[in-house]
DNA sequence: GGCTGGCACTCGCACGGACTGAGTGCCAGA
DNA sequence: TCTGGCACTCAGTCCGTGCGAGTGCCAGCC
């Protein structure tokens, strides 16, 4: 029915002026601003139906119009098309990238740059450990029966656990305990590492197995161990740009972004085809999300997730150009993996 | 003479009211919460006095005094005693960074356990690479000609840098390397690096020159680059509430949170002596600040500095109490580092 | 049947005046 | 040198009014 049509593109306007604007729409407004092809009238009457629906609602009797979640959703769903980058944009993603050092480099500037591109908070997960592979396994001895275990991740990861190992250790027992680790390990997903153990223990020569259980528990525990599941965020300061959109206080959406979980379980969640996902105000189920909205997607190298990014924001975003965005940095930020 | 006495009764008494009231404090308030054993009026004297002085303003013609930042200063110079404190508190630190598994780890916690005890933002730097020694150093071979090396610092510090030689080289090149490079450098200071460089290039084999140049110059770039001065920030919830006390937006200091170098500049000068520093106000030199007090102290081991921690929070806040946590936990931090 | 112009109605908000009360400075007296 | 008294100042609050944006509804038109 045509009259759909119409009722779409009415709530599309809505959108796109409230979003711009950050003032409640009205019919009158509307009908100036776009070529709907219709009077006042008549896009009130379809403002009634929409609100009827659940997309829109008004703050008081005499105001304009607001969307809902449900109204952003059908946008972000239907409404909205893709917004490719400007080609200034793309380069500056590229100069901003390149030249990283190392992972840490990376990430920071990945966080960084995502926050000015949307003006909004940035959070990227590090590559996970479980979908990573084991590059290279040190063991560095610390003093008598302490032994520093430096994990080096084929994604540029470098973790480190300290391992009190029951007796002292001699130099050659490390040296050999580092060959038979490397050679057990090197190569393999840590998602498998734990398998490996009991073969590992198998194998090893007598006076090693205590060494190399202990060593390999931390190992294992390093890698089960969620906390480990690290976090990088930035732009923060682009949240009092938007305090208007968040009535009471930014507390709780700043207490939830030091709350790494709450975070880190949002942007890790990813769809495994690689669309940009998008959370929307209450959809968020967190508490202190209700008034926001989270765009992420899964960034790799291949066919293989390594990791979630993306932003959180009022729920009065620039969903196309946030979506583009998002997408666009975690294509380079996975070349740039695979790369190193 | 007894009038300056109690005169700086008087100011001591409107900094402790103003900062757990934030109201501008009244001649006849004071007279009734403290035991100054004089009239409302000849405080209104005297508090004339200090404001001529410029210790205390009016925010208005018929509001009580404020403090400026010349009244927190001299508050903090001659008024406040130390705080100690409590037994809980000081159980509380220990419960919270005990079982820290790594350097991030203790950072990490560290940060948090400042921010909650103090209700502030909590900053902590890194340990400076130039002033920690080298523990170990890895080496690893990515590809033909990249290698990856692995810094262990005897603070627990561990960092990474690709290095891009000039031609392939061979396992056995890189096991000669990791040799040379950690009898040259391990158990040196990182700011004596630079120096031992000619010698090692001197002493090394002809055909591992090339590789050894490279690679040192790697080390050296890493310790001297100022950028590897990390820092970890957390607690910046807290701004929100106490948001009230930065008129016009809490942007400019999340800004200059995000913004490492600024705040690294300010932890990073801690006096020599161990003592905790306090900048007020003004006295912070960088515009975004002008609002906001530092308190900050050095951590180290025994006599060796490694870095700095703090708070920043706004000039109305509790400068004994702060300064007795960030004073406690830097010695407890100090303590775990060095067992380490 | 759907669109449009007209119209009465609602209600948030900005403006302005009056009031209140906390706090001050000053002065005369103890 | 301190104190009580007193006149004065002025920010914040409350309240009443007017305005204007925006709506819903209805009768008429295509």
């Amino acid at each position: 029915m045509a009259h759909d049509e119409r009722r779409l593109q009415v709530l599309r306007a809505i959108v796109q002026d409230f979003v711009s604007t950050n003032d409640p729409v009205g019919s009158k407004a509307l009908a100036e601003r776009h070529d709907l092809g219709v009077s006042p009238a008549t896009i009130r009457n379809d403002m009634a139906v929409l609100e009827e629906q659940g997309y829109i609602t008004q703050p008081h009797t005499s105001a304009g119009r607001v969307p809902t979640d449900k109204g952003y959703r059908l946008f972000v769903d239907r409404l909205s098309s893709v917004k490719p980058l400007s080609a200034a944009e793309r380069k500056a993603i590229e100069r901003f990238l390149d030249g990283a050092v190392d992972l840490h480099d990376v990430l920071g500037r990945t966080v960084r740059l995502l926050a000015q591109l949307t003006h909004q908070v940035a959070v990227v997960q590090y590559p996970t450990l479980s979908r990573s592979a084991v590059r290279h396994l040190e063991v560095v001895q610390l003093t008598g029966s302490r032994l520093l275990l430096v994990l080096i991740t084929d994604t540029g990861r470098v973790e480190q656990r300290v391992v009190d190992c029951p007796a002292d250790v001699t130099r050659d027992d490390v040296a050999d305990l580092r060959t038979l680790l490397n050679a057990a390990f090197t190569g393999a997903r840590l998602a498998d590492a734990g398998g490996k153990v009991p073969d590992l223990l198998d194998t090893a020569p007598p006076h090693l197995r205590v060494l190399v259980a202990a060593v390999s528990a931390a190992l294992v525990e390093t890698l089960v161990e969620p906390g480990e599941d690290r976090l990088v965020v930035g732009g923060t300061a682009n949240l009092a740009r938007v305090a208007v959109d968040f009535p009471g206080s930014l507390r709780p959406l700043l207490e939830a972004l030091e709350e790494q979980v709450v975070v880190l379980r949002l942007i890790s969640e990813v769809d495994s085809g690689g669309a940009v996902l998008v959370r929307i105000g209450e959809e968020n189920a967190h508490e202190a999300l209700a008034g926001a909205s989270v765009v992420s997607v899964g960034y790799g190298t291949g066919d293989r997730a390594l990791g979630g990014l993306g932003i959180v924001g009022p729920t009065r975003m620039d969903y196309p150009g946030n979506m583009a965005a998002v997408r666009a940095v975690a294509r380079y930020v996975g070349q740039l993996l695979a790369e190193s």
